[in-house]
DNA sequence: AAAATACTTAAGCAAGTCCTTGACAATTGA
DNA sequence: TCAATTGTCAAGGACTTGCTTAAGTATTTT
């Protein structure tokens, strides 16, 4: 995944309107209607988040007749998941090197 | 994991600079120098980044004599991935859902 | 055809982000 | 003690974000 996209994904995610649409869309597709009624905000207002959502490709959309239909993309949402775990599984690696190393200057703790 | 931690984990994560600090970070502690000298900034935008993630908590530091040490916390990073994840999932099942489904309006498609 | 629905665009404003430079501690080494 | 190192604070400027209202377009319904 590239960089930009990274940024981009993280940052439509930052935002709570941005999940709650995210919220919505992992139960099925959705209007942009049905995305903004319960938003405390005007419709406009809520088609910009949806920009952001489709610009880093979370949502896709097509319209049809007067009517577009969203719905997510959980490859972006999985690559976001796989960066931030990857790098909690680095960390954990370095804390399990930390400790062969505790052990092997400290053998008086083995058996 | 409160919605206001969420969003400013990420945030956090939303800016290279500060992915690049994570990444330097899960391979173990450094010093606030450390840290700010492969950056192509001045030392105060650096710590300023490094404030960022200090204030969301993926990263703690402590200072001795003049140097700060930091080091990441990974509990924020799980945070961010369990959020992630638990929508990709939450996508998956209405998926099955929907095969469920449309195998019970059309049983002539079983054996 | 006229009215209602669903979405889109544009202008504009308040607040936030990201960086700079310059000045200022606090600690350590010569 | 003087100087170098390491970190911090503050003011300010360019840019981005998130919202508003007002005015449109395109598609259905009556």
């Amino acid at each position: 995944m590239l960089n930009y996209q990274l940024d981009r994904t993280f940052a439509a995610l930052a935002d709570p309107t941005r999940r709650a649409m995210v919220e919505r869309l992992v139960q099925g597709p959705a209007t942009v209607s049905e995305l903004a009624k319960p938003l405390p905000m005007s419709l406009p207002a809520a088609m910009l988040h949806l920009k952001v959502l489709e610009e880093c490709g979370l949502v896709t959309s097509e319209k049809t007749g007067r009517v577009r239909t969203c719905r997510i993309d959980p490859l972006v949402l999985s690559q976001a998941e796989k960066w931030v775990g990857e790098r909690r599984q680095m960390w954990e690696r370095s804390l399990d090197r930390l400790g062969a190393f505790l052990d092997q200057t400290k053998p008086e703790d083995q058996s």
